[in-house]
DNA sequence: GAGATGACGGGCT
DNA sequence: AAGCCCGCCATCT
């Protein structure tokens, strides 16, 4: 059985290039609706040069987390903006661009790791 | 096992 | 509308 934080990097290795997604909504699909938190624990755990996708998991105002005092967020935008997302003038990113996959795709995913 | 710690979120002021 | 507050959850001490 995968912990939750392997679930959590399966999950985020499923979003497609160009999208985004919430903690919330990340913790919703693996059928923890209160384990947002979580979510950030397990993405703050990964290791620098991760081929986890963790730029793409933003929060549910729809703009860049801090990662520490200070943190402007620059860095993830950098890296989404070259992916194509855009950012409006209050630093958000549009709803279209959120991934909102259908349940069973994922439950069938986690399911079989890789196919 | 109790207490502390976040890359969260939503409800209330 | 912008914060503050306080549950929530997986981990770490």
């Amino acid at each position: 059985m995968m912990n939750f934080n392997e679930q959590v990097y399966a999950l985020v290795q499923l979003i497609p290039h160009g999208k985004v997604i919430s903690y919330g909504r990340v913790a919703a699909l693996l059928d923890n609706p209160r384990g947002a938190r979580a979510v950030g624990w397990a993405l703050a755990a990964l290791p620098d040069g991760t081929d986890v996708p963790w730029h793409r998991v933003v929060n549910s105002q729809r703009r860049v987390s801090p990662r520490y005092p200070g943190d402007d967020g620059h860095r993830q935008q950098a890296l989404l903006q070259a992916e194509g997302i855009a950012f409006d003038e209050n630093g958000q990113i549009p709803k279209s661009l959120f991934w909102d996959p259908p349940l069973w795709e994922i439950r069938d995913s986690l399911e079989n790791p890789g196919k």
